[in-house]
DNA sequence: ATTATCTATAGATCTATAGATAATGC
DNA sequence: ATTATCTATAGATCTATAGATAATGC
């Protein structure tokens, strides 16, 4: 069997170089460097370049699944299950956005495969739409759902949508988490 | 002396091809393709595929610039030049606004360029803070200043913001336009 | 005995230059 | 006469494989 750590790692430092220079500018050699092995190790662990990219792209999907059913909120369309989201009060929707937030943020795997879903959107329809699920018309339209107006939905989820941008170059995380919860509240009423 | 309009040419495709598959993926004859000329004609107007980049950044300072100077909105920051800031009306702010939503999205070379800072955004120091510059927190810092809030500003600038990404994937283009309108209008009173 | 790693390298790009040819302007 | 383009190609990567060697597990 293969040494499964040694493949972890090496889809952990993939992703991150993939986020900040893009999947084609960074060489096979520049994933071995950062595991601590030679290039031609990583094809014992991925058949080619392009596996590893599907294995992030699959493991995020994976990831995904478990946060959606850990919050127990409900997966799909509002079309799909009405009943499940009508449940969702705004609460839920405020506890919900800050653990999204910290996430997409704080989980290394997350903020690196957010950065990468950025930079990689504009290259494939499937990246396109992969950046609107995870990041963009996705969450829009889920507010859009909840609160039942599209122009809410921009006000809540707009600021919040830009301040991933203000948080990746913020010296003070903390702080911006702070913008965040303070904008969030304005919906508890 | 050079042919003008070829030297033209390969910035206007190269800024298309660098928004949509990022500087380093981009090969040189790609480029040359796009303008119809084989790819060592392209040494003829620029030194290497890196003094075409550049000169894709000066042009954008150039006609960021004149932009500026068209909208007689006062350049540098608010520490610069307080009398300025102080005069600018939040009725200016939603006309300005509305002009630099439909320059990023409808001029051709502005609408590329937004995608290029944005997919090269995590490549360099410089690149990261052109996007902030431009998009980010400039924006953002420029509307904190007039409406005298963060709070204000990324309610104000973050669904202008995400409606750069929605327009992006958006068939129909009047419509995110007319959901800004809409979002701008909110502030007139 | 099997798996992971290494060195060496083939084959496929990709950037950029050299030098020839065609087009343009006095 | 000068400028722009072309073909051909050198030199530098980069991906992936072949085959040898070291490490691990029965």
């Amino acid at each position: 069997m293969e040494n499964e750590t040694t493949k972890q790692r090496i889809l952990a430092e993939a992703v991150k170089l993939f986020a900040s220079e893009g999947y084609e500018a960074v060489t096979v050699d520049q994933i071995a460097k950062a595991v601590g092995i030679k290039a031609p190790s990583l094809y014992k662990h991925y058949k080619n370049k392009r596996a590893i990219f599907d294995s992030i792209l699959r493991f995020m999907e994976q990831r995904d699944g478990e946060q959606a059913a850990a919050c127990s909120l409900p997966e799909g369309t509002a079309e799909d299950m009405p009943e499940a989201y009508a449940q969702s009060s705004t609460e839920n929707l405020i506890t919900f956005s800050k653990q999204q937030f910290r996430y997409w943020t704080e989980d290394a795997f997350a903020s690196s495969f957010r950065k990468m879903l950025t930079v990689e959107q504009y290259r494939s329809g499937e990246m396109n739409s992969l950046y609107h699920q995870y990041l963009g018309a996705g969450p829009l339209n889920y507010v859009a759902d909840l609160l039942e107006s599209q122009e809410e939905a921009l006000l809540f989820y707009g600021p919040m949508y830009l301040l991933y941008s203000v948080y990746d170059e913020a010296e003070d995380k903390a702080a911006v988490h702070a913008l965040l919860d303070a904008h969030l509240e304005r919906w508890r009423r």
